[in-house]
DNA sequence: CTTGGAAAGTCAACAAGGCTGACTTAAAAT
DNA sequence: ATTTTAAGTCAGCCTTGTTGACTTTCCAAG
């Protein structure tokens, strides 16, 4: 990792040499550590009947309480009827509240219920105590530029929706 | 982002702490680039009707030649069915070679033919290029500090995958 | 040399979670 | 009054994961 940095190159512009071979050790990267990423999580998951696609509609509704069904859908990029199957289930089962809008009465305004945000609270524990310990390991310097990079690798879109969410949240 | 790095607090004693708003942002971070991350090679396979399965095991035949099956198994993480019926379109349409073993007979010695490396080098090529774009974004110290982050928040098992990796590529 | 176990492959069935297309209902906007 | 928008639903399809059962081939240890 650090010999690895140390290859990448600066030319006399500044500009950056990278090697096919550095690249592709970031792809893996990306894959093996996505991988960890979601293990804890689904464990959990797993014991209560869910997938992933529910944690992300959990994660979301947590993230941004009275969120609309159509701002939920282009955050996580599915189609309705793919995101209505998934909210189905968790309103069914207690777990988010859908109310009706009160200036707009199209619009549902989704909420996690106090069960919904029991379930949030553990997968999030999970996930955040993973992401911490790798935060630690590697130090704030690393973090910084981990986020950088990430927030580079966005599609234009999607980090609209992710800054977004730092302005509201941070 | 650069805010965000600087309310990483180290205590007296060098530890981190860190609130549950950057954990919650880094999380968020690796979700919304993991899909940017796979966009790029999706539209090409889709062109050719194949999924992120083939993909991936394009991928690691590629960066090991003669590996076996079932090392690739252990390295993708899916059962034997699973892989089989990859590996078994992507056999059939000439991409993939499976040799028998000559010390083992037992084993399948995998490898790309001809057309495989073709449609490997544009699947990462796509990738490289949206990594290049990034890490030239971020500067090599971010990259370094992505590759650690990344890197310690895999499992110990995969972590041993992408070391190998390391030792055999760089 | 036989037997046990490992590597690979296959068949069948199932589930999650994507997708498209078509259609309804209610309410807002024009 | 008409059109558009937000949401929901039904039906059907695909990919990619799963389990379980079973076969073939072959190495290796008794």
């Amino acid at each position: 990792m650090a010999e690895s940095a140390a290859k990448t190159i600066m030319s006399g512009e500044g500009r950056l040499f990278l090697t096919d071979e550095q690249l592709r050790k970031g792809i893996e990267a990306m894959f093996f550590a996505y991988r960890g990423f979601t293990a804890d999580p689904d464990r959990i998951l797993e014991e209560r009947g869910y997938g992933r696609a529910h944690h992300r509609a959990i994660h979301f509704i947590h993230r941004s309480p009275g969120t609309t069904v159509n701002n939920l859908l282009s955050i996580l990029g599915v189609t309705k009827q793919s995101l209505n199957r998934v909210l189905r289930t968790l309103i069914d089962d207690g777990l988010v509240e859908s109310r009706i809008g009160t200036s707009d009465k199209r619009e549902r305004h989704l909420y996690l219920t106090e069960a919904g945000e029991e379930l949030e609270q553990a997968l999030s524990d999970a996930q955040r105590s993973r992401m911490r310990a790798a935060y630690r390991a590697a130090g704030p310097e690393a973090v910084a530029g981990f986020r950088q990079v990430l927030e580079a690798m966005m599609d234009p879109d999607l980090r609209r929706h992710y800054s977004a969410l730092r302005e509201a949240g941070q």
